[in-house]
DNA sequence: GTGAAAGCGCTAACAT
DNA sequence: ATGTTAGCGCTTTCAC
């Protein structure tokens, strides 16, 4: 690799092709007012040169980048994951290139302290706009568009897509009900995370509708990681009176339950049934019932309404509902528990 | 969200603080030379302002933006998202942020043709250096040190990383013979990459040390996707003699085998041993036995070097191997099968 | 210890 | 149809 500190640049094209560097900009910048020969020889030249316009430069004058920036604080999670392939999809569409941003950990920086900081790092310079997954802040000061994916906010000042957290869990829980189940355990996500709260709700409603008692036994509290997952199952497993079914409330939680019921010989859906929120890596081998396909929906849509954003287009809506869907992947049926 | 088109400027923070702006310069480069009564008072307008000093300016001028890029053709894959997991590793540990450059589609620009084009994108302006995955160019001129994973050039001149692929292959075959299977079926990756062709290396030997015959029968042209696995796998067992064992050559391909053998009913690995490379999602929950684990340290190691190449330090070795494993995820045995 | 001024590579008036 | 020139926001001599 000439590993060169030496770039070439448009002067250097420009002297090369015999012409001023005005005359290479029109070039690059598709304008019409250039002879053809001109334009033919300034062509062969950057090819020649290996010559591209620095990145830099052009966005410090205000030009248009073609690209689109996603802010996640931690790209190693299957939800992240989802979101990316979505955005990923409508990027694959549009003339827009992706710069995916992390900091690798959200421990690192401190997350929700400098998300303004990525903000305008971003979208105060290179990209053309922006998506940010589970903003905490409410307010961002930006140059350029941003569109959210799950903010954490209630109001925020930035357009958001939302998915039917609480139609989805009480589909989740219908969908359990239906299947005979009475006792039915919830592991919840954190708190303070509006789609966490809705679940939460949705199970409650779900349990209330079909007459069935809401056991604060059966309730426990996660935080949307394996780990805790692990934890809580094998507390709802070791009650006197367990419930025959699990309500997991993202995809790693489900993870946790359905590694737990592995290690104690448990089959699913034979001997618990167990149904989960997120899209849940292969869960069609794994026999899971989830509600999924919509996290990478989020991501298209948040990319669609970005550009059209971009585009000079006013959204219709500041606010995105993506559906939910439960897939069913299995038939479950309850076996009588021996205590 | 103030989308306000009007960005603060360094300008603007050496105004509100009564300096010039070569002070607000010097205090945001930590610079010594500043009174400590100014210091402290510039530092407050710039938080007061919320000020974040350009990337594109602030890189034009040559500095060093504290950025990584990972360029990739596509981020919706296993494989990918592996490397992604292990730079994110070495990232998270590091002072540097990660911007993750893709097209969304191999297919969109055509790959090779542009691959300098990202780079002196990315290095001639805002990224310090370069990860850049499975490359098709051998040659690259770069302003900032890149580092590649898995080059299909044979003699790139730049540092690479690699995993022992032939290595193995040949133990994943040797774990497949040891299991008593004689007729394994191998399907193939796309022949142009180097690390296709050393796994095939690796069946072909691992048969030769074993005394057991080669039969081209067994083994099948794939192209490290799903679709062309599953036909190959259907093409395997409906041979008059069908092999006892499969090894994929990739997760792709893994992922096409069990797929068919479920449509199938067969039982892995009571009915088929199925041995596949590269990282399977969640191959511990689907029982499949794996030569894994080494692409996100590839990702992690090929990090580490190009922020040392960045920190001016010099390689010992450009080439890097990272050594592979296989993971037994439950015993196989082969069994007689009637045709 | 601080300010003035020269550019980094590029685009967009404004000339010619 | 092409060249000249003034900045974009920043860092960095070089003065004071």
């Amino acid at each position: 690799m000439r590993h060169t500190k030496q770039t070439i640049k448009i002067q250097d094209v420009a002297q090369a092709a015999g012409v001023s560097v005005s005359t290479v900009s029109r070039v690059l910048n598709g304008k019409v007012d250039v002879a053809e020969e001109t334009q033919a020889r300034i062509q062969q030249v950057i090819e020649r040169l290996g010559y591209t316009s620095s990145l830099a430069a052009r966005s410090m004058r205000g030009q248009k980048t073609n690209l689109v920036g996603l802010i996640m604080p931690d790209i190693a999670f299957p939800y992240a994951i989802e979101v990316m392939k979505g955005v990923n999809r409508a990027i694959a569409e549009s003339e827009y290139d992706l710069l995916v941003y992390t900091t690798g950990d959200i421990r690192k920086h401190g997350t929700a302290l400098h998300e303004q900081q990525y903000v305008s790092l971003l979208n105060n310079s290179i990209t053309d706009g922006l998506i940010i997954v589970a903003p905490a802040e409410a307010d961002f000061v930006s140059a350029a568009p941003i569109v959210s994916i799950d903010p954490l906010a209630m109001n925020p000042n930035y357009p958001s897509v939302h998915a039917t957290n609480y139609q989805g869990a009480l589909d989740a829980m219908q969908y359990l009900i239906g299947l005979g189940h009475q006792r039915i355990g919830f592991i919840s996500g954190r708190t303070e995370l509006e789609s966490a709260t809705r679940r939460l709700n949705g199970y409650r409603e779900a349990l209330q509708r079909a007459g069935l008692p809401v056991d604060q036994a059966l309730i426990l509290a996660g935080d949307y990681t394996t780990e805790t997952a692990m934890r809580c199952t094998r507390e709802l497993l070791a009650l006197e009176n367990p419930p025959t079914a699990i309500f997991a409330s993202n995809d790693q939680s489900a993870l946790g339950v359905f590694q737990v019921t592995r290690e104690l010989g448990l089959r699913i859906p034979e001997d618990l049934s167990l149904v989960g929120f997120d899209n849940i890596p292969d869960a069609a081998y794994l026999n899971l019932t989830t509600v999924d396909q919509f996290i990478g929906e989020m991501g298209y849509i948040a990319t669609k309404m970005l550009i059209d954003l971009i585009g000079g287009i006013t959204l219709v809506e500041k606010t995105h509902q993506v559906q939910t869907e439960l897939v069913v992947r299995s038939s479950c049926k309850i076996l009588e528990k021996t205590k």
